[in-house]
DNA sequence: CGAATTTGATTGACGCGTCAACCATATGCT
DNA sequence: AGCATATGGTTGACGCGTCAATCAAATTCG
């Protein structure tokens, strides 16, 4: 028996405490204010929203920096469907570039242009730099480690089947 | 010198390790789930989105469940445009009403209809249920008390005027 | 083979959030 | 008083995300 589960059995019955209320409003809020700085930031020094950055990062990690609509999809998590518009309005700023498919004439693969790699690698520099300032340099090591432990023990809450702690599904 | 400058200076040399890099990707996706589990789960539930909720909790606790518009804007935090178009929607939907301000003929006061009121009392109590199993129930006395001073010392990087402990501005 | 189903991806409608422009009224200044 | 400016609030345009519907190509199976 898993740590997650005796505290989901010991806790199942409390009602929810006012200040237990409070930190998840906390919680929200604080991520909420983080990513609209961030992302501020990151469209004011490069132009791209973080919408626009994960997709290029997934596409500068791929082999060949070059991945059919679905897998892109799957790696960033997102719904086909929003990656459809999204891709559309990238394609149409030069971002990106959507070919057929040679081995399934449904797919279309989806790859960097010249543009989208120099915009993305523009911005990752300041954009870490962003996030070093605003969230990195805030907290001491023992923060950290007690953040990633509360986060993976929320993971694991959330979806109990996936090993947490595999780093490959991270994404921005 | 507040704890939090020592380590702002300390840290502001380094560079920011992949492993930080990795706990703000998470943070980011697993506040994220949360928000998009939990916001569907009140949708289902209530026919409310969390915006509305956000609305309705600011007008249920005001005096006479009623505010100027700027005043409820600034309660939960929002831009004035969007606050004006969310209160045109739900408006339509008849959550809530607007009357024209006695005191200034500018101004408009926001105030909940029967419905509104009655909808937002039905969403209260699953809402928090559901904020409870997926979150709250998760998490260890320790662990609330670590999340608790994280976020603390992360709003107190962001805002360092304000008194990072008052519970006042606070919202959903 | 050929019909039914599944899969890869796109589309349209609609609610949402931001930005800039825009009224109308209130306030401040001389 | 009279003009400038600030304030309260709304609007329109546009990019965004979700949902349901759609379409074509691939796969399954009788």
């Amino acid at each position: 028996m898993r740590d997650g589960d005796r505290v989901t059995r010991a806790a199942a019955r409390r009602r929810m405490s006012v200040g237990e209320l409070a930190i998840w409003r906390s919680l929200v809020d604080t991520t909420a204010e983080l990513r609209r700085i961030l992302g501020a930031q990151l469209l004011r020094d490069s132009g791209l929203s973080p919408a626009d950055y994960a997709v290029l990062l997934a596409l500068s990690e791929a082999h060949g920096s070059r991945l059919r609509s679905s897998e892109l999809a799957a790696v960033i998590d997102w719904e086909r469907s929003r990656l459809s518009h999204h891709l559309g309005r990238m394609e149409r700023r030069g971002l990106i570039r959507r070919d057929d498919c040679s081995t399934d004439s449904r797919g279309a693969e989806v790859s960097l242009t010249e543009d989208g790699a120099g915009m993305f690698r523009g911005a990752t520099a300041p954009h870490a730099l962003a996030i070093k300032r605003n969230f990195a340099d805030a907290l001491t090591p023992e923060q950290f480690e007690a953040l990633a432990d509360i986060l993976r023990t929320l993971q694991n809450h959330l979806r109990p089947e996936q090993t947490a702690t595999s780093r490959e599904d991270l994404h921005v």
